[in-house]
DNA sequence: TCACGATTCCCGATCAACGGGAATCAGCGT
DNA sequence: ACGCTGATTCCCGTTGATCGGGAATCGTGA
């Protein structure tokens, strides 16, 4: 069969799959490209590339700057803050946690579970600074850091099933892989009410988070600081307990 | 012509169009919603609007809680983070807001330029609240808020011209509703290099602005706070210019 | 039990999207 | 000046993914 005739047709994943393949092109360190580019990694025809980049570009999903290269457009963080759910949450916990930055000072972050991971949704940078390993929207793994720790132990049972019967990969030499160990762990961080993950991510950082709860009384969320890896925790660990009871309140909590 | 016996065709808009649609249907006020809602809001029959909700629920741009209601993904509050350039700012501006808040104590906001309005990026709240005019992620309208003046008196010729010829909407009796009067108050705002709006959107508030640069010397955003009617200016005054410089240089804007 | 709305499933008709290809444009090195 | 490379736009014939009416199913509240 001569191939040289063959149709121009329909790709077979929906609009929405390649939308989404088009936007994870763009990644924190990769802000700007262009539109082929974009179809290249995309896995697009040049030309198909362009058509669909000028579409979501004339939607504001999508901006040119002046040498028109492509970035993500405005329109969608607007768009994203109508996810009320994590703003609302962001938006309670922020002066509580702009306290403990001030008396701690060290990172201090806020979490939630999303797909199975920590998502940071808000971090305030200690101002004599150090390690740098989470991000505003980045991940990490729920079994290696106090964030995670304290979302999993609190979270769903069957969350924890999921989450122990998956490969843990270590991320240093201190970070729990053993299922068995992990599951100590969180029955630990369910009796103290707070995770303490010494060197989990980094070998010279300890991580320090305790649940955050909604008017429900569930924990949404995990409030966190870094500390040098042998600093004294017991200061921090009062204060977060302190701003995540305030947090709940001001969202309307009671007892 | 019998009706009965019609095809079922193509909408004629794309795909884009009906997913900024359906996004659009979710508001500040109204952020979950079933599907069928979303179809009858966004104008969709609703065996389409199913399709095509699942389809976006599968990708992760919506999701779904509890009850099957639908609601924004953070998923799309993730991809939108990849927008570096409202988040470096936002980063960067942070610490230096908190600043002036924590000096002036009174609403404090940061304004960039998007789609012919003054969109708020960030927002702390006065301890002592009040007015609550300005949200994350709210708009205003340029000729009428101080944050809007600034960005218009230090923005490009062409957008000037665009807003001066459209209708001023006046949002209080002390609005500048005129061209020629907003031309004035323009000069005005580029001589004193900062922007006060007694009364503009809200009779007893006024909103002082001041322009941030970025490290190239342009101006990218607006730095506000809004103060009791006849408040002192002068201190928020020169607090917020403090501030906006900061925030160049540590973009790194020299000079 | 019934009624109503949300949701899923099915399926034939249709046309908007697809992408190869050619032309154009812009920058760059020689 | 001149080709070379890559980005971008435009054209256009083909076609399969999209569309939505309709029916069945589920869930809930009266």
């Amino acid at each position: 069969m001569p191939s040289w005739g063959m149709a121009n047709s329909p790709t077979g994943d929906s609009a929405t799959d390649r939308l989404v393949r088009i936007l994870d092109t763009f990644t924190p360190t990769r802000t700007v490209q262009t539109a082929t580019e974009i179809g290249r990694r995309a896995g697009l025809p040049s030309s198909t590339a362009h058509r669909i980049v000028n579409e979501l570009v004339a939607a504001g999903l999508l901006e040119r700057d002046e040498e028109r290269q492509v970035r993500i457009g405005m329109r969608l963080w607007e768009l994203s803050t109508r996810s009320s759910h994590a703003l609302r949450l962001r938006q309670a916990a922020m002066p509580f946690m702009e306290r403990v930055q001030a008396r701690v000072r060290e990172h201090t972050q806020l979490a939630i579970l999303e797909q199975d991971e920590a998502l940071f949704l808000e971090r305030l940078s200690s101002p004599d600074s150090g390690s740098n390993i989470t991000r505003v929207a980045g991940r990490l793994p729920l079994h290696a850091s106090s964030s995670g720790l304290v979302l999993l132990a609190f979270g769903p049972a069957e969350l924890q099933e999921r989450v122990l019967a998956s490969p843990l990969a270590p991320l240093t030499r201190a970070t729990l892989s053993d299922p068995q160990a992990v599951r100590r762990k969180l029955a630990e961080v369910r009796q103290l009410g707070h995770a303490i993950a010494p060197g989990y991510i980094e070998e010279v950082a300890t991580g320090i988070a305790v649940p955050v709860r909604d008017e429900t009384g569930q924990v949404v969320a995990a409030l966190s600081v870094v500390l040098p890896r042998d600093a004294e925790a017991d200061f921090a660990v009062v204060e977060l307990h302190r701003a995540a009871r305030d947090i709940a309140r001001s969202l309307g909590y009671r007892s």
